[in-house]
DNA sequence: GCTCCAATTGATATATTGTATCGATTCCTT
DNA sequence: AAGGAATCGATACAATATATCAATTGGAGC
């Protein structure tokens, strides 16, 4: 994150949380605006870590683990099971719907950038998927990598 | 697995190791054999407890993990990443290599189905994942699903 | 404003997955 | 048989995640 506008995504989080009828507290808020900060993704210590520094706020990781389940299910973040680690979603305030979402992740710093696949690309892991028996597959994609950056650091050296 | 001739996978499997320089002890058969024999991907936990079924046998998980770690660096298993369990590899006993593989893994009964995607497929990935700054991707892939069989008998009411 | 109820949070315990370390043992080579 | 590397045993501990139940907060309706 941190390309997109804070306030925007804030402002669209707190209209989604209503509108579902939950409430956007300030524990939601903090844990939320540690995400929009991040420039990685962080796990739930990390995030309890962020909240917790400096402050005189005291964020149990419990806290932490139920405020991004709730974020989940309205879809303003997203969990990289492959990584146990949790991002913002980049699309929040887009206007449009995004039913599914592709990432791709450094192995080395982290970094995650969420990408669009383009329809050809998603219809051929589909096929393969069915010809292989599962006909429902999950619309998170998640690919490891090395970032452009990482990659000139530090060379060909270690294996992805 | 299951399909593959057992015999076949230990033999090749213990012929790689000798050519590798590392011996395949009673110990690495055991993890193996387990392997082999589940039709879901394990946890390493879940290892060490079949190998201690029954028999007068008591294997560490500790030790499981330097056993995965091993057949790992020998591609005869794949971790899975996403779901922090470990699969036999497929195509152990073929005789072509194999650099990149992936994998169909079933959300609700773990099932794991090992495919192969079109060249296409793999160049429309690694062509996005270029585009946004990742020129080097890892040559496994792993995608979360419900197999025929799990959708048969839970429909669609479990989201994926 | 007050009360009641549901949503939220606090607090503690515990499960699961994985790594670090170091000494003991095994096994191959010479 | 001796030396040394590979393997294993044992213990400790870190990191990630879930379960549970009591306490508190915040609105909806009176």
């Amino acid at each position: 994150m941190s390309i997109v506008d804070y306030e925007t995504v804030m402002t669209v989080a707190e209209q989604k949380c209503i509108a579902a009828g939950i409430r956007f507290t300030k524990r939601r808020k903090q844990v939320l605006s540690v995400l929009i900060e991040a420039d990685t993704a962080l796990s739930a210590y990390e995030i309890a870590e962020k909240c917790n520094a400096g402050n005189n706020s005291n964020m149990p990781a419990m806290s932490v683990y139920r405020i991004l389940d709730l974020f989940q299910d309205q879809n303003l973040i997203h969990k990289l099971d492959i990584a146990n680690k949790y991002v913002c979603c980049a699309h929040i305030s887009c206007s449009h719907e995004h039913d599914n979402s592709q990432f791709l992740i450094c192995g080395s710093c982290r970094h995650v950038e969420e990408i669009s696949l383009s329809n050809d690309a998603v219809r051929a892991l589909q096929n393969a998927a069915s010809a292989a028996g599962f006909n429902a597959i999950s619309p998170q994609l998640e690919i490891k990598g090395r970032c452009s950056r990482c990659e000139q650091s530090e060379g060909h050296a270690i294996p992805l």
